[in-house]
DNA sequence: ATTCTGATTCTCT
DNA sequence: GAGAATCAGAATT
């Protein structure tokens, strides 16, 4: 069994934890079975000076995680029917996090496709937040995991060195507010990512 | 291929 | 009561 990461090894800054999680590796153990996600896409939430982030108006039951220690599974759910995980990062007290965004399974590829049947193909590829937390099984249960710990249901192991050059950033996305913050991070060489759209949506359901 | 919309419920104003 | 760090399927804007 590989060892995760050190809690102290994600206590930075989110735009630099995003760039420290590409390329590492999830081990799920949620629900029945196991899954193994490297991660190819996150966003930088920064907290106290980003308008994006849930944490910009303050301290609420729902963020709490995020003011937490480092190294824990931020969880929320979105749109009446979705989760969503932040790895977070920063100190203990200040808040900041790393959404997220989209994966390639490694191991447990028939698991993955049970619980998304779109997850397919060679490369297992789940793209979209909501898709990366239903491939691992991750929902409010989750939230508040310690990552770091050998013996959580979901652990997070450093991956390998890889050139800065393989990195890529751009807008985020889904955001109404800093829309034109370039805090999306991804791996160049990898299919399992986002295809930005312009703008996204501004609101759900409307009469 | 790209763009639009319905689904569905939690959180904070 | 509004809007949400979205997805999947349908329309073709």
């Amino acid at each position: 069994m590989e060892n995760p990461f050190a809690s102290e090894d994600l206590a930075r800054d989110p735009l630099d934890l995003a760039w420290t999680l590409l390329g590492s590796r999830l081990l799920s153990d949620a629900g029945e079975g196991r899954v193994e996600l490297l991660i190819t896409e996150v966003e930088a939430y920064r907290g106290l000076d980003d308008p994006a982030s849930h944490c910009y108006r303050g301290r609420t039951a729902r963020n709490a995680v995020m003011w937490g220690p480092p190294g824990r599974l931020y969880v929320y759910f979105v749109y009446g029917m979705h989760f969503c995980a932040n790895v977070v990062g920063m100190s203990d007290g200040v808040p900041g996090a790393a959404l997220l965004r989209a994966g390639e399974v490694m191991a447990g590829g028939e698991l993955a496709r049970q619980r998304r049947p779109r997850t397919r193909g060679a490369g297992h590829h789940a793209i979209g937040p909501a898709v990366l937390t239903g491939v691992l099984g991750i929902d409010r249960e989750c939230n508040g995991v310690d990552l770091t710990d050998a013996e959580s249901v979901v652990r997070l192991l450093p991956g390998d060195d890889r050139p800065a050059t393989a990195v890529r950033s751009g807008p985020r996305v889904g955001v109404s507010a800093a829309v034109d913050y370039p805090w999306r991070f991804w791996l160049a060489d990898s299919k399992a990512v986002s295809t930005y759209r312009r703008g996204g949506r501004k609101t759900a359901a409307r009469k």
